[in-house]
DNA sequence: ATGTGACTTTGATCAGGATCAATTGTTTGG
DNA sequence: CCAAACAATTGATCCTGATCAAAGTCACAT
Protein backbone atom coordinates (compact mmCIF):
# COMPACT_ATOMS: atom_id res chain seq x y z
CA UNK A 1 0.00 0.00 0.00
CA UNK A 2 3.31 2.21 -0.33
CA UNK A 3 2.54 5.58 -2.46
CA UNK A 4 5.33 7.28 -3.97
CA UNK A 5 5.69 10.73 -4.10
CA UNK A 6 6.22 10.60 -7.68
CA UNK A 7 2.55 9.27 -7.86
CA UNK A 8 0.98 12.27 -6.10
CA UNK A 9 1.30 15.38 -8.52
CA UNK A 10 -2.14 15.73 -10.03
CA UNK A 11 -5.41 14.61 -6.88
CA UNK A 12 -6.88 12.30 -9.73
CA UNK A 13 -5.18 9.28 -8.61
CA UNK A 14 -4.71 10.17 -5.24
CA UNK A 15 -5.56 7.16 -3.40
CA UNK A 16 -7.93 8.82 -0.05
CA UNK A 17 -9.44 10.78 -3.09
CA UNK A 18 -12.99 9.46 -1.98
CA UNK A 19 -12.58 9.84 1.86
CA UNK A 20 -10.36 12.57 2.69
CA UNK A 21 -11.22 16.30 3.58
CA UNK A 22 -10.65 17.43 -0.20
CA UNK A 23 -13.30 14.26 -1.36
CA UNK A 24 -16.42 16.32 -2.22
CA UNK A 25 -14.58 19.03 -4.10
CA UNK A 26 -15.29 20.19 -7.36
CA UNK A 27 -12.62 19.96 -10.39
CA UNK A 28 -11.83 23.95 -9.65
CA UNK A 29 -11.99 23.64 -5.80
CA UNK A 30 -9.38 21.08 -6.41
CA UNK A 31 -7.42 23.08 -8.29
CA UNK A 32 -6.92 25.44 -5.54
CA UNK A 33 -6.07 23.01 -3.14
CA UNK A 34 -3.49 21.81 -5.10
CA UNK A 35 -1.79 25.45 -4.81
CA UNK A 36 -1.24 25.05 -1.41
CA UNK A 37 -0.60 21.61 -0.68
CA UNK A 38 2.81 19.73 -0.35
CA UNK A 39 4.21 16.39 0.38
CA UNK A 40 5.94 15.37 3.30
CA UNK A 41 7.18 11.99 3.99
CA UNK A 42 8.35 10.46 7.87
CA UNK A 43 10.26 7.34 9.04
CA UNK A 44 8.31 4.74 11.32
CA UNK A 45 9.22 6.03 14.94
CA UNK A 46 9.99 9.42 14.12
CA UNK A 47 8.18 12.32 15.59
CA UNK A 48 6.10 15.12 13.35
CA UNK A 49 4.97 17.83 16.03
CA UNK A 50 5.35 18.52 19.83
CA UNK A 51 2.50 19.47 21.55
CA UNK A 52 3.25 23.10 22.08
CA UNK A 53 4.84 23.16 18.53
CA UNK A 54 3.86 25.61 16.02
CA UNK A 55 2.69 24.33 13.19
CA UNK A 56 2.03 26.06 10.22
CA UNK A 57 -0.08 23.45 8.30
CA UNK A 58 -2.80 21.09 8.10
CA UNK A 59 -2.53 17.57 5.89
CA UNK A 60 -4.20 14.04 5.02
CA UNK A 61 -2.92 11.13 5.89
CA UNK A 62 -2.25 9.74 2.54
CA UNK A 63 -0.46 6.40 3.53
CA UNK A 64 1.00 4.74 7.22
CA UNK A 65 -0.39 5.44 10.69
CA UNK A 66 0.30 8.34 13.22
CA UNK A 67 -0.94 8.70 16.64
CA UNK A 68 -1.87 11.29 18.78
CA UNK A 69 -0.88 11.46 22.40
CA UNK A 70 -0.37 13.25 25.54
CA UNK A 71 2.13 12.99 28.15
CA UNK A 72 2.37 13.74 31.75
CA UNK A 73 5.52 15.27 33.71
CA UNK A 74 6.42 12.03 34.91
CA UNK A 75 5.68 9.97 31.40
CA UNK A 76 2.54 8.40 31.73
CA UNK A 77 1.31 8.56 28.25
CA UNK A 78 -2.26 8.54 26.87
CA UNK A 79 -2.85 7.86 23.14
CA UNK A 80 -6.20 10.02 22.08
CA UNK A 81 -6.08 9.79 18.54
CA UNK A 82 -5.26 7.03 16.21
CA UNK A 83 -4.94 8.59 12.27
CA UNK A 84 -5.41 6.59 9.17
CA UNK A 85 -5.11 7.09 5.35
CA UNK A 86 -7.47 10.04 5.01
CA UNK A 87 -8.06 11.48 8.50
CA UNK A 88 -7.22 14.63 9.13
CA UNK A 89 -4.46 16.42 10.81
CA UNK A 90 -4.33 19.48 12.45
CA UNK A 91 -7.21 22.24 13.31
CA UNK A 92 -7.94 24.84 11.44
CA UNK A 93 -7.81 28.13 13.55
CA UNK A 94 -5.16 26.88 15.75
CA UNK A 95 -1.61 27.72 14.93
CA UNK A 96 -0.25 25.59 17.94
CA UNK A 97 -0.42 21.57 17.86
CA UNK A 98 -2.07 20.26 21.43
CA UNK A 99 -0.87 16.92 20.86
CA UNK A 100 2.14 15.17 20.14
CA UNK A 101 2.32 13.08 16.90
CA UNK A 102 4.29 10.08 15.70
CA UNK A 103 4.44 8.27 12.44
CA UNK A 104 3.40 5.10 14.12
CA UNK A 105 4.51 3.34 10.79
CA UNK A 106 6.40 5.17 7.38
CA UNK A 107 4.08 7.96 6.34
CA UNK A 108 3.04 10.03 3.67
CA UNK A 109 1.35 13.43 4.64
CA UNK A 110 -0.79 15.61 1.65
CA UNK A 111 -0.18 18.95 3.34
CA UNK A 112 -1.61 22.32 3.01
CA UNK A 113 -0.24 25.71 4.59
CA UNK A 114 -2.59 26.40 7.03
CA UNK A 115 -3.40 29.91 6.40
CA UNK A 116 -4.82 29.32 2.69
CA UNK A 117 -6.54 26.33 4.16
CA UNK A 118 -8.19 28.44 6.43
CA UNK A 119 -9.39 30.77 3.59
CA UNK A 120 -10.52 27.85 1.59
CA UNK A 121 -12.73 26.70 4.35
CA UNK A 122 -14.45 30.13 4.60
CA UNK A 123 -14.89 30.33 0.74
CA UNK A 124 -15.82 26.18 -0.51
CA UNK A 125 -18.72 24.53 1.69
CA UNK A 126 -17.58 21.41 0.53
CA UNK A 127 -14.39 21.46 2.58
CA UNK A 128 -16.11 22.49 5.16
CA UNK A 129 -18.70 20.51 5.48
CA UNK A 130 -17.04 17.56 5.06
CA UNK A 131 -14.62 18.68 7.66
CA UNK A 132 -17.43 18.69 9.86
CA UNK A 133 -18.36 15.54 9.09
CA UNK A 134 -15.34 14.19 9.50
CA UNK A 135 -14.89 15.30 13.19
CA UNK A 136 -18.10 14.37 14.15
CA UNK A 137 -17.12 10.56 13.12
CA UNK A 138 -14.10 11.45 15.46
CA UNK A 139 -15.66 12.74 18.43
CA UNK A 140 -18.15 9.51 18.06
CA UNK A 141 -15.09 7.67 17.97
CA UNK A 142 -13.30 9.51 20.96
CA UNK A 143 -16.80 8.47 22.56
CA UNK A 144 -16.70 5.15 22.05
CA UNK A 145 -13.08 4.84 23.15
CA UNK A 146 -13.92 7.03 26.58
CA UNK A 147 -16.44 3.75 27.47
CA UNK A 148 -12.88 1.40 26.57
CA UNK A 149 -11.08 3.49 29.23
CA UNK A 150 -13.18 4.25 31.73
CA UNK A 151 -15.48 1.12 32.07
CA UNK A 152 -13.83 -2.13 30.31
CA UNK A 153 -11.44 -4.74 31.77
CA UNK A 154 -7.59 -5.35 30.18
CA UNK A 155 -9.40 -8.08 28.12
CA UNK A 156 -12.39 -6.93 26.83
CA UNK A 157 -10.15 -3.42 26.20
CA UNK A 158 -7.77 -6.04 23.78
CA UNK A 159 -10.86 -7.53 22.75
CA UNK A 160 -12.56 -4.23 21.94
CA UNK A 161 -9.34 -3.34 19.85
CA UNK A 162 -9.22 -6.23 17.83
CA UNK A 163 -12.76 -6.57 16.83
CA UNK A 164 -12.19 -2.55 15.75
CA UNK A 165 -9.38 -3.92 13.45
CA UNK A 166 -11.48 -6.42 12.31
CA UNK A 167 -13.84 -4.52 11.43
CA UNK A 168 -11.90 -2.01 9.43
CA UNK A 169 -10.03 -4.79 8.06
CA UNK A 170 -13.29 -6.24 6.42
CA UNK A 171 -14.45 -2.30 5.35
CA UNK A 172 -11.58 -2.61 3.53
CA UNK A 173 -13.24 -5.26 1.44
CA UNK A 174 -16.15 -3.67 1.60
CA UNK A 175 -17.98 -6.16 3.64
CA UNK A 176 -18.62 -6.91 7.46
CA UNK A 177 -16.13 -8.59 9.59
CA UNK A 178 -16.48 -12.36 9.28
CA UNK A 179 -15.10 -15.30 10.44
CA UNK A 180 -11.28 -15.97 9.36
CA UNK A 181 -10.30 -12.78 9.02
CA UNK A 182 -6.78 -11.84 9.56
CA UNK A 183 -4.82 -8.76 9.69
CA UNK A 184 -1.82 -7.12 11.13
CA UNK A 185 -1.40 -5.53 14.61
CA UNK A 186 -0.55 -1.94 13.29
CA UNK A 187 0.56 -1.37 16.88
CA UNK A 188 3.66 -2.27 18.98
CA UNK A 189 2.72 -3.81 22.55
CA UNK A 190 3.51 -0.44 24.11
CA UNK A 191 1.72 1.75 21.66
CA UNK A 192 -1.24 -0.48 22.28
CA UNK A 193 -0.75 -0.20 25.95
CA UNK A 194 -1.07 3.46 24.91
CA UNK A 195 -3.76 3.41 23.20
CA UNK A 196 -5.90 1.27 26.00
CA UNK A 197 -4.59 2.40 29.49
CA UNK A 198 -2.67 -0.49 30.31
CA UNK A 199 0.88 -1.72 30.68
CA UNK A 200 2.64 -3.18 27.96
CA UNK A 201 2.64 -6.20 30.23
CA UNK A 202 -1.18 -6.73 30.75
CA UNK A 203 -1.70 -6.12 26.75
CA UNK A 204 0.95 -9.08 26.23
CA UNK A 205 -0.81 -10.96 28.93
CA UNK A 206 -4.26 -10.60 27.57
CA UNK A 207 -3.16 -11.05 24.04
CA UNK A 208 -1.69 -14.76 25.53
CA UNK A 209 -4.60 -15.57 27.41
CA UNK A 210 -7.03 -14.77 24.28
CA UNK A 211 -4.72 -17.14 22.18
CA UNK A 212 -4.91 -19.62 25.19
CA UNK A 213 -8.60 -19.63 25.12
CA UNK A 214 -8.96 -19.78 21.11
CA UNK A 215 -10.22 -16.69 20.47
CA UNK A 216 -7.65 -15.45 18.44
CA UNK A 217 -4.63 -17.29 16.52
CA UNK A 218 -1.23 -15.62 16.38
CA UNK A 219 1.19 -16.35 13.61
CA UNK A 220 4.45 -14.53 14.12
CA UNK A 221 4.00 -11.78 16.55
CA UNK A 222 1.67 -9.55 14.17
CA UNK A 223 -0.94 -11.65 12.50
CA UNK A 224 -3.84 -11.83 13.95
CA UNK A 225 -6.64 -14.07 12.54
CA UNK A 226 -9.99 -14.85 14.15
CA UNK A 227 -11.74 -18.09 13.72
CA UNK A 228 -15.23 -16.73 15.01
CA UNK A 229 -15.89 -13.01 14.57
CA UNK A 230 -18.87 -13.22 16.89
CA UNK A 231 -17.10 -15.06 20.15
CA UNK A 232 -14.04 -12.01 19.98
CA UNK A 233 -17.11 -9.42 20.32
CA UNK A 234 -18.51 -11.26 23.04
CA UNK A 235 -15.30 -10.23 25.18
CA UNK A 236 -15.34 -7.53 24.21
CA UNK A 237 -18.39 -6.32 26.26
CA UNK A 238 -20.55 -5.07 23.55
CA UNK A 239 -23.63 -5.97 22.96
CA UNK A 240 -23.89 -5.43 19.02
CA UNK A 241 -20.91 -5.13 17.31
CA UNK A 242 -17.63 -3.58 19.11
CA UNK A 243 -18.49 -0.21 17.88
CA UNK A 244 -17.28 0.89 14.77
CA UNK A 245 -15.26 3.17 15.38
CA UNK A 246 -12.75 3.77 12.39
CA UNK B 1 -29.83 31.06 36.51
CA UNK B 2 -33.24 29.77 36.25
CA UNK B 3 -34.69 31.44 32.31
CA UNK B 4 -38.99 30.89 32.13
CA UNK B 5 -39.90 29.78 28.62
CA UNK B 6 -42.29 32.94 28.03
CA UNK B 7 -38.67 35.24 28.08
CA UNK B 8 -37.75 33.24 25.01
CA UNK B 9 -39.54 33.92 22.03
CA UNK B 10 -37.10 36.19 20.45
CA UNK B 11 -33.32 35.06 20.24
CA UNK B 12 -32.30 39.11 21.23
CA UNK B 13 -31.82 38.14 24.67
CA UNK B 14 -31.16 34.74 24.52
CA UNK B 15 -29.10 34.56 27.36
CA UNK B 16 -26.56 31.60 25.27
CA UNK B 17 -27.27 33.88 21.90
CA UNK B 18 -23.52 34.75 22.47
CA UNK B 19 -21.89 31.34 22.61
CA UNK B 20 -24.24 28.67 20.61
CA UNK B 21 -24.78 27.15 17.75
CA UNK B 22 -26.02 30.40 16.53
CA UNK B 23 -23.59 32.87 17.61
CA UNK B 24 -21.95 34.07 14.22
CA UNK B 25 -25.88 34.54 12.40
CA UNK B 26 -26.69 37.68 10.59
CA UNK B 27 -30.61 38.90 11.48
CA UNK B 28 -31.88 37.20 8.66
CA UNK B 29 -30.26 33.80 9.42
CA UNK B 30 -31.51 34.12 12.49
CA UNK B 31 -35.23 34.96 11.54
CA UNK B 32 -34.98 31.56 9.52
CA UNK B 33 -33.36 29.75 12.65
CA UNK B 34 -36.80 30.98 14.74
CA UNK B 35 -38.89 29.16 12.17
CA UNK B 36 -37.47 26.07 12.94
CA UNK B 37 -37.15 26.43 16.83
CA UNK B 38 -38.80 25.56 19.85
CA UNK B 39 -38.55 25.12 23.73
CA UNK B 40 -38.77 22.14 25.89
CA UNK B 41 -38.26 21.63 29.23
CA UNK B 42 -37.22 18.79 31.25
CA UNK B 43 -36.78 18.04 34.98
CA UNK B 44 -34.10 16.89 36.71
CA UNK B 45 -33.18 13.16 36.61
CA UNK B 46 -35.67 12.97 33.41
CA UNK B 47 -34.23 10.72 30.71
CA UNK B 48 -34.69 12.64 27.51
CA UNK B 49 -33.66 9.96 24.87
CA UNK B 50 -32.21 6.74 24.65
CA UNK B 51 -29.04 5.00 22.42
CA UNK B 52 -31.38 4.19 19.09
CA UNK B 53 -34.21 6.02 19.84
CA UNK B 54 -35.34 8.33 16.66
CA UNK B 55 -34.34 11.96 16.94
CA UNK B 56 -36.33 14.53 15.30
CA UNK B 57 -34.78 17.52 16.45
CA UNK B 58 -31.04 18.68 17.17
CA UNK B 59 -30.96 21.44 20.07
CA UNK B 60 -28.59 23.98 22.31
CA UNK B 61 -28.80 24.04 26.30
CA UNK B 62 -30.64 27.11 27.16
CA UNK B 63 -29.89 26.45 31.01
CA UNK B 64 -29.36 23.64 32.95
CA UNK B 65 -27.40 20.25 32.47
CA UNK B 66 -27.52 17.53 30.11
CA UNK B 67 -24.89 14.27 30.12
CA UNK B 68 -24.12 11.59 27.35
CA UNK B 69 -23.53 8.37 28.53
CA UNK B 70 -22.77 4.84 27.09
CA UNK B 71 -23.79 1.79 28.83
CA UNK B 72 -23.24 -2.02 29.10
CA UNK B 73 -25.63 -4.89 29.13
CA UNK B 74 -24.66 -5.43 33.06
CA UNK B 75 -25.10 -1.73 33.80
CA UNK B 76 -21.57 -0.48 33.68
CA UNK B 77 -22.05 3.27 32.51
CA UNK B 78 -19.66 5.78 31.48
CA UNK B 79 -20.31 9.37 30.74
CA UNK B 80 -18.99 10.29 27.41
CA UNK B 81 -20.09 13.93 27.15
CA UNK B 82 -21.40 16.96 29.66
CA UNK B 83 -23.61 19.64 28.11
CA UNK B 84 -23.61 22.76 29.78
CA UNK B 85 -25.55 26.12 28.43
CA UNK B 86 -24.70 27.22 24.82
CA UNK B 87 -23.92 23.79 24.32
CA UNK B 88 -24.80 21.64 21.08
CA UNK B 89 -26.94 18.35 21.06
CA UNK B 90 -27.53 15.59 18.76
CA UNK B 91 -26.11 15.45 15.03
CA UNK B 92 -26.65 16.69 11.99
CA UNK B 93 -27.18 13.70 9.17
CA UNK B 94 -28.20 11.47 12.35
CA UNK B 95 -31.84 10.92 13.14
CA UNK B 96 -30.72 7.87 15.66
CA UNK B 97 -29.55 8.69 18.78
CA UNK B 98 -26.18 7.63 19.90
CA UNK B 99 -26.46 7.90 23.41
CA UNK B 100 -28.65 8.01 26.38
CA UNK B 101 -29.04 11.94 27.05
CA UNK B 102 -30.07 12.56 30.70
CA UNK B 103 -31.58 15.88 32.43
CA UNK B 104 -29.43 16.22 35.28
CA UNK B 105 -30.51 19.32 36.51
CA UNK B 106 -34.35 20.99 35.24
CA UNK B 107 -33.42 21.75 31.59
CA UNK B 108 -34.50 23.72 28.84
CA UNK B 109 -33.48 23.15 25.39
CA UNK B 110 -34.06 25.12 22.45
CA UNK B 111 -35.28 22.44 19.66
CA UNK B 112 -34.80 22.89 15.69
CA UNK B 113 -36.48 20.92 13.80
CA UNK B 114 -34.04 18.00 12.42
CA UNK B 115 -34.39 18.34 8.63
CA UNK B 116 -34.29 22.35 8.24
CA UNK B 117 -31.67 22.37 10.56
CA UNK B 118 -29.95 20.14 8.24
CA UNK B 119 -30.71 22.51 5.40
CA UNK B 120 -29.83 25.61 7.12
CA UNK B 121 -26.51 24.33 7.74
CA UNK B 122 -25.95 23.70 3.76
CA UNK B 123 -27.17 27.11 3.59
CA UNK B 124 -26.04 29.33 5.64
CA UNK B 125 -21.95 29.23 6.46
CA UNK B 126 -22.59 30.41 9.46
CA UNK B 127 -24.22 28.07 11.44
CA UNK B 128 -21.84 25.20 9.83
CA UNK B 129 -18.60 27.33 11.03
CA UNK B 130 -19.61 27.98 13.96
CA UNK B 131 -20.87 23.95 14.55
CA UNK B 132 -17.21 22.92 13.26
CA UNK B 133 -15.69 25.16 15.57
CA UNK B 134 -17.74 24.04 18.49
CA UNK B 135 -17.67 20.77 17.69
CA UNK B 136 -13.91 20.88 17.54
CA UNK B 137 -13.80 22.18 20.87
CA UNK B 138 -15.39 19.07 21.68
CA UNK B 139 -13.21 16.73 20.47
CA UNK B 140 -10.61 18.32 22.38
CA UNK B 141 -12.24 18.27 25.89
CA UNK B 142 -13.01 14.39 24.68
CA UNK B 143 -9.39 13.59 24.13
CA UNK B 144 -8.26 15.54 28.11
CA UNK B 145 -11.17 13.44 28.97
CA UNK B 146 -9.56 10.16 27.66
CA UNK B 147 -6.11 11.25 28.91
CA UNK B 148 -7.51 11.60 33.07
CA UNK B 149 -9.65 8.06 32.41
CA UNK B 150 -6.64 6.21 30.94
CA UNK B 151 -3.88 7.64 32.97
CA UNK B 152 -4.95 8.91 35.89
CA UNK B 153 -5.22 8.10 39.95
CA UNK B 154 -8.43 8.22 41.29
CA UNK B 155 -7.20 11.33 43.57
CA UNK B 156 -5.88 12.85 40.20
CA UNK B 157 -9.20 12.15 38.83
CA UNK B 158 -11.10 14.12 41.02
CA UNK B 159 -8.30 17.28 41.12
CA UNK B 160 -8.85 17.45 37.90
CA UNK B 161 -12.66 17.45 37.60
CA UNK B 162 -12.67 19.80 40.68
CA UNK B 163 -10.50 22.43 38.49
CA UNK B 164 -12.28 22.23 35.79
CA UNK B 165 -14.99 23.22 37.51
CA UNK B 166 -12.86 26.02 39.26
CA UNK B 167 -12.23 26.88 35.58
CA UNK B 168 -15.21 27.50 34.20
CA UNK B 169 -16.51 29.06 37.09
CA UNK B 170 -13.95 31.49 36.98
CA UNK B 171 -14.66 31.64 33.34
CA UNK B 172 -17.94 32.73 33.91
CA UNK B 173 -16.93 36.21 35.31
CA UNK B 174 -14.00 36.17 32.15
CA UNK B 175 -10.79 35.85 35.14
CA UNK B 176 -8.99 33.18 35.80
CA UNK B 177 -9.32 30.80 38.86
CA UNK B 178 -8.08 32.52 42.05
CA UNK B 179 -7.61 31.57 45.55
CA UNK B 180 -10.89 31.27 47.23
CA UNK B 181 -13.06 30.13 44.39
CA UNK B 182 -16.09 28.27 45.11
CA UNK B 183 -18.76 26.33 43.32
CA UNK B 184 -21.52 24.32 43.74
CA UNK B 185 -21.10 20.38 42.40
CA UNK B 186 -23.30 19.97 39.33
CA UNK B 187 -23.48 16.51 39.97
CA UNK B 188 -24.36 13.76 42.27
CA UNK B 189 -21.00 11.35 43.73
CA UNK B 190 -22.59 8.70 41.17
CA UNK B 191 -22.76 10.96 38.27
CA UNK B 192 -19.02 12.12 39.06
CA UNK B 193 -17.95 8.50 39.05
CA UNK B 194 -20.05 7.67 35.75
CA UNK B 195 -17.79 11.14 34.74
CA UNK B 196 -14.43 9.98 35.93
CA UNK B 197 -14.74 5.37 35.43
CA UNK B 198 -14.60 5.26 39.43
CA UNK B 199 -17.31 3.81 41.41
CA UNK B 200 -19.03 6.48 43.98
CA UNK B 201 -17.20 4.78 46.92
CA UNK B 202 -14.04 5.66 45.57
CA UNK B 203 -15.24 9.46 44.48
CA UNK B 204 -16.39 9.82 47.90
CA UNK B 205 -13.19 8.57 49.41
CA UNK B 206 -11.23 11.07 47.53
CA UNK B 207 -13.18 14.08 48.13
CA UNK B 208 -12.69 13.29 52.43
CA UNK B 209 -9.33 12.74 51.60
CA UNK B 210 -8.96 16.10 49.55
CA UNK B 211 -10.34 17.62 52.48
CA UNK B 212 -8.66 16.31 54.91
CA UNK B 213 -5.37 17.25 53.15
CA UNK B 214 -6.57 21.02 53.20
CA UNK B 215 -6.65 20.88 49.44
CA UNK B 216 -10.56 21.95 49.36
CA UNK B 217 -13.15 22.60 51.89
CA UNK B 218 -16.77 21.65 51.97
CA UNK B 219 -19.80 23.16 53.04
CA UNK B 220 -22.79 21.18 52.64
CA UNK B 221 -22.11 18.59 50.46
CA UNK B 222 -22.22 20.60 47.17
CA UNK B 223 -20.60 23.29 47.55
CA UNK B 224 -16.41 23.28 46.99
CA UNK B 225 -13.93 26.02 48.15
CA UNK B 226 -10.39 25.89 47.05
CA UNK B 227 -8.73 28.06 49.03
CA UNK B 228 -5.46 27.84 47.05
CA UNK B 229 -5.91 26.57 43.55
CA UNK B 230 -2.25 26.10 42.35
CA UNK B 231 -2.69 23.34 45.36
CA UNK B 232 -5.45 21.76 43.47
CA UNK B 233 -3.70 21.85 40.28
CA UNK B 234 -0.88 19.94 41.58
CA UNK B 235 -2.84 17.32 42.52
CA UNK B 236 -4.29 16.55 39.30
CA UNK B 237 -1.20 15.56 37.87
CA UNK B 238 -1.49 18.28 35.50
CA UNK B 239 1.83 20.75 34.69
CA UNK B 240 0.00 24.07 33.60
CA UNK B 241 -3.41 23.98 34.36
CA UNK B 242 -5.58 20.99 34.59
CA UNK B 243 -6.70 21.38 31.06
CA UNK B 244 -9.76 23.59 30.38
CA UNK B 245 -12.12 21.62 28.89
CA UNK B 246 -15.30 23.18 28.98
C1' DA C 1 27.35 -16.83 12.44
C1' DT C 2 27.34 -13.48 15.84
C1' DG C 3 26.15 -9.71 18.31
C1' DT C 4 23.15 -5.85 19.12
C1' DG C 5 19.02 -3.62 20.25
C1' DA C 6 14.16 -3.46 20.03
C1' DC C 7 10.23 -5.99 21.11
C1' DT C 8 7.75 -9.57 23.60
C1' DT C 9 6.64 -13.00 26.98
C1' DT C 10 6.33 -14.75 31.52
C1' DG C 11 6.79 -14.85 36.62
C1' DA C 12 6.36 -12.97 41.44
C1' DT C 13 4.68 -9.55 44.25
C1' DC C 14 2.16 -5.41 45.48
C1' DA C 15 -1.29 -1.79 45.69
C1' DG C 16 -5.11 0.95 44.13
C1' DG C 17 -9.63 0.77 43.53
C1' DA C 18 -13.76 -2.39 43.39
C1' DT C 19 -17.00 -4.76 46.00
C1' DC C 20 -19.93 -5.85 49.82
C1' DA C 21 -22.02 -4.05 53.84
C1' DA C 22 -23.53 -0.97 57.42
C1' DT C 23 -24.43 3.80 58.93
C1' DT C 24 -25.24 8.47 58.73
C1' DG C 25 -26.89 12.66 56.68
C1' DT C 26 -30.26 15.24 53.81
C1' DT C 27 -34.63 16.29 51.46
C1' DT C 28 -39.32 15.82 50.58
C1' DG C 29 -44.02 15.26 51.41
C1' DG C 30 -47.59 13.82 54.45
C1' DC D 1 -42.41 16.62 63.06
C1' DC D 2 -41.63 12.35 61.25
C1' DA D 3 -41.32 8.78 57.76
C1' DA D 4 -39.48 7.48 53.58
C1' DA D 5 -36.48 7.89 49.87
C1' DC D 6 -32.34 9.35 48.39
C1' DA D 7 -27.44 10.68 48.82
C1' DA D 8 -23.09 10.26 51.05
C1' DT D 9 -19.72 8.37 54.19
C1' DT D 10 -16.94 4.87 56.16
C1' DG D 11 -15.12 0.19 57.00
C1' DA D 12 -13.39 -4.57 55.73
C1' DT D 13 -11.96 -7.45 52.28
C1' DC D 14 -10.84 -8.96 47.63
C1' DC D 15 -9.06 -8.87 42.99
C1' DT D 16 -7.42 -6.80 38.79
C1' DG D 17 -3.87 -4.77 36.77
C1' DA D 18 0.65 -2.30 37.98
C1' DT D 19 5.31 -2.90 39.08
C1' DC D 20 9.75 -5.09 39.29
C1' DA D 21 12.59 -8.51 37.26
C1' DA D 22 14.36 -11.93 34.06
C1' DA D 23 14.55 -14.41 29.99
C1' DG D 24 13.11 -15.34 25.28
C1' DT D 25 12.43 -13.88 20.19
C1' DC D 26 13.25 -11.49 16.14
C1' DA D 27 15.40 -8.43 12.57
C1' DC D 28 19.34 -6.89 10.93
C1' DA D 29 24.10 -5.20 10.42
C1' DT D 30 28.65 -6.49 10.77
Amino acid sequence: MDVSVADLKSCNNCPIRHRAVCSRCEPDELLKLEDVKYYRSFQAGQPLVWAGDEMDFVASVVSGIATLSQTMEDGRTQMVGLLLPSDFLGRPGRSVAAYNVTANSDLTLCCFRRKPFEKLLRDTPHVSQRLLEMTLDELDAAREWMLILGRKTAREKIASFLSILAHRESSLRQSTPENGTSFELPLTRESMADYLGLTLETVSRQISALKRDRVIELHGMRRVVIPEIEALIAESGDDADGGMLI
